[in-house]
DNA sequence: TGACGTTTTGT
DNA sequence: CAAAACGTC
């Protein structure tokens, strides 16, 4: 071999952390070179994300595992920390790299900074490649027959469904690494990102996330349907942090699905179809990042008042099924669907306080978060984004009666409702002084009295609404 | 992945 | 007459 065929080519590795169809890695093995695994601790990104420190937690895990992943084949992992640009501009004088490959991430700031890499890179006559990994199916690949991207769910998923299909890539059997300096796997606190959730969900890693998923198809995927609206059992996947981070393909999952007989598959496909089409609003319409994709919207009389803001974080509204959410989320990390749908509705359309605010906290908590995701679910939910549909105002009430029919939910995470007749668990201020002193549950003492009376929030959105759609 | 009032249906 | 279906916001 010659000189020029050593040189190594770089696997930068962002939210792709699995060695299993993982599209840049497996095409730089293709070249039969050696590899440099990096990921990068972007102080940028560090700096910036507001995320808990159990985020930060999950990511090291999922690196540990990615490395332990590399090493069975031969290889590891290589980490440095720092602004991404400057990192890179180190490397090419350290390993004199023949190229870099990567998979596309099509967040704004992501994608600046990608062009700015990819620039450096080719300014020293390095080769750049980037590969589509963390969808099935791009942005620029779902259009009207006009070239335009959806604004609609069912046409775009009709349209995502029509497209041929890209087949796993297969694990690497084996790799080559050129050695380079490592500072080694980061977690919260060497990142001084303080720790606030004391139950994670779960743990990171690719060896979980196959785990969760087989998990799933073998015992939720046939009654997914209908349990997945029951936050008090495991009816939904769970693998949001999982598929955020890149631990498993979505593309693995898609092969999946496709390949059971005699399952179901629509209701849980189409979530992964919500989750790309997300992901095409925010590359075609970046302006929903900072604004109301229905612009007039973000001229309604929003409370900027903060105590109920803060009632509603730390699960103190006197409305249990959103208590329990809100605490849900600040114990764990995560947050059933249908929770999510149900306090978002609460904060925008009862409290009537703007959906960033909401937005932000999320984005604070959640260790599956995913600025597209977030963003169209906030918007859906305060009923500004793409996708029109007739207002929808959740009652709290009812969606507990319905979804939480025994208190299950409510009662694991709301205990100062423990003993509350099942009757008026889900309005619990209806019950007389005594009813109140015989199950322990003082209203206004022991359990706040709920700060918005749902009817009257709920007209007065609903008059402030409409008047902006005329 | 609405709520709610009204109409129709099934027993 | 309860439950399902429908229509409207």
């Amino acid at each position: 071999m010659n000189q020029h065929s050593q040189q190594p080519i770089i696997v930068w590795f962002r939210r792709d952390l699995r060695i299993s169809d993982n599209a840049a890695l497996y095409h730089a093995t293709l070249r039969a070179r050696p590899i440099i695994p990096l990921f990068i601790f972007d102080t940028d990104i560090i700096n910036s994300l507001s995320s808990d420190g159990a985020a930060f937690n999950f990511q090291a895990e999922c690196l540990q595992d990615l490395n332990e992943g590399l090493q069975r084949i031969g290889g590891r992992l290589f980490c440095r920390k720092g602004k991404a640009l400057q990192v890179h501009a180190k490397l090419i004088q350290e390993a004199s790299p023949s190229a870099i490959f990567y998979n596309r991430d099509y967040e704004p700031h992501a994608r600046d900074r990608d062009r700015a890499v990819e620039q450096l890179y080719r300014s020293h006559g390095i080769e750049v490649q980037s590969f589509k990994d963390h969808v099935v199916h791009e942005p620029e690949e779902v259009l009207t027959l006009q070239n335009r991207p959806y604004s609609i769910f069912t046409p775009y998923m009709k349209a995502w469904k029509s497209l041929p299909v890209q087949s796993p890539f297969p694990t690497p059997a084996k790799i080559t690494v050129a050695p380079v300096e490592s500072c080694g796997i980061l977690n919260a606190h060497d990142l001084h990102k303080q720790v606030t959730i004391p139950r994670p969900l779960c743990r990171g890693g690719e060896t979980q996330a196959k785990k969760v998923w087989e998990q799933f198809i073998r015992t939720s995927l046939a009654s997914y349907s209908s349990n997945r609206n029951i936050p008090s059992i495991k009816g939904t996947s769970r693998l949001s942090p999982y598929i955020r981070f890149g631990c498993i393909a979505v593309r693995t999952l898609y092969r999946d699905l496709l390949a059971l007989k005699s399952i179901p598959i629509e209701a849980f496909l189409n979530e992964l179809i919500w989750r790309e089409f997300y992901q095409s609003v925010m590359y075609h319409f970046p302006d929903v990042l900072t604004a109301s994709y229905k612009r007039a919207f973000d001229t309604l009389p929003w409370n900027t008042d903060t105590e109920f803001l803060h009632r509603w974080r730390s699960g103190h509204t006197g409305v249990p099924l959103v208590d329990a959410g809100m605490r849900e989320l600040n114990q764990t990390g995560w947050l059933h669907n249908r929770v999510r749908m149900v306090v978002a509705s609460f904060l925008t359309k009862q409290l009537f306080i703007h959906w960033k605010q909401g937005e932000e906290y999320f984005e604070s908590k959640l260790l599956d978060i995913e600025t597209a995701s977030n963003n169209g679910g906030w918007q859906w939910a305060a009923s500004t984004g793409v996708d029109p549909k007739p207002l929808r105002i959740f009652n709290p009430e009812l969606q507990a009666q319905k979804f939480d029919p025994e208190g299950v939910y409510i009662k694991t995470y709301v205990p100062e409702l423990q003993n509350v007749p099942l009757q008026h668990l889900f309005a619990p201020h209806r019950m007389s002084l005594d009813e109140q002193h015989r199950c322990g549950c003082i209203i206004g003492k022991t359990y706040p009295r709920p700060i918005v009376d749902h009817r009257l929030a709920s007209e007065k959105f609903k008059k402030a609404y409409m008047q902006l759609l005329r």
